[in-house]
DNA sequence: CTTTATAATCAAGATACTTTAAAATCGAGC
DNA sequence: GCTCGATTTTAAAGTATCTTGATTATAAAG
């Protein structure tokens, strides 16, 4: 029961509860605003990062660069991104996402940043340093393995 | 720089990018498995609960009902669920996954199995006990803010 | 300079999704 | 115990989105 087995066993479901809670989440918001999933995906991807590639969003989404091209071209006719030319690589575009998006979504995502931001505050500075370093240390491992799976020819 | 308020969010980006990693890591074995994005992510979320509803499914995936339907009809044809009675409410049916996904997906994901073992054994059992409490607070903070915004006539 | 690899786009065809409506069952109130 | 509204699942038709394969432009390597 109180095992260190069972502690182990309890940090890993409590990660994935994390992960299943942030697409429930996100399905949530997009059910109000009616838009697609991808689409929604795509933009709230955009949101953490500021700017892509259409590369690394199609990445991201799971989807062709052909079906990429065309939910950026919906995303642009509906203003929520703007394609930019790309300083660094003149084959390619930078995807900005547009004020207009945080400002559709403020009213459903205040709430869950005040928690979030009242639910850190109340950790000490050196639980915080261990929450941290589990989480990045984590988030590491998987990005690794990614890579692997994506180069062996397995 | 190091100040306490810098902390605050470098743990709110960590929570983030585990979340972004999943999603990668669920598109990297799905692309190596030649499934389509929403099969395989209701895959996944069965094989982390065993068994859930079609309405549970349709949640998580973000489909609708109908779309919920047809996608376990092609998962039930393709031997990777069983349909079985509700015996708790007989209009309904409860998914189970088969053995044939955990085997199909055992080469590409007992790698970070083993990784994420091996970080968790690397911590203190006090260190522990604040990931798991964090990581629970966090989860249960989104599945809050989730029944408000549906429920919400926002 | 030539060759090979990568990025983004486009068009045609295939696939998956939404909408709408129907059937079966459940739960509440009488 | 029955009736009625609500819930879950399913089915069919129409629409939207995705994949495939070809194209253009640029980058990187030899």
């Amino acid at each position: 029961m109180g095992s260190l087995k069972d502690l182990h066993r309890r940090v890993l479901m409590a990660s994935r509860e994390n992960n299943i809670s942030s697409v429930l989440f996100r399905n949530a918001v997009r059910s109000k605003l009616g838009l697609n999933i991808t689409d929604s995906e795509c933009l709230s991807f955009l949101s953490i990062n500021g700017v892509l590639t259409p590369k690394e969003i199609s990445r991201y989404t799971g989807l062709t660069t052909g079906s990429t091209t065309t939910m950026l071209d919906r995303l642009e006719k509906a203003q929520f991104i703007t394609r930019k030319p790309n300083p660094n690589d003149r084959r390619g575009t930078l995807i900005e996402i547009n004020s207009k998006w945080t400002e559709t979504v403020a009213p459903l995502v205040t709430g869950i940043q005040k928690e979030q931001a009242e639910l850190i505050e109340s950790y000490s500075e050196e639980e915080l340093e261990v929450i941290e370093d589990f989480l990045t240390r984590f988030a590491n491992n998987v990005k690794e393995q990614i890579t692997k799976i994506e180069q062996d020819t397995i």
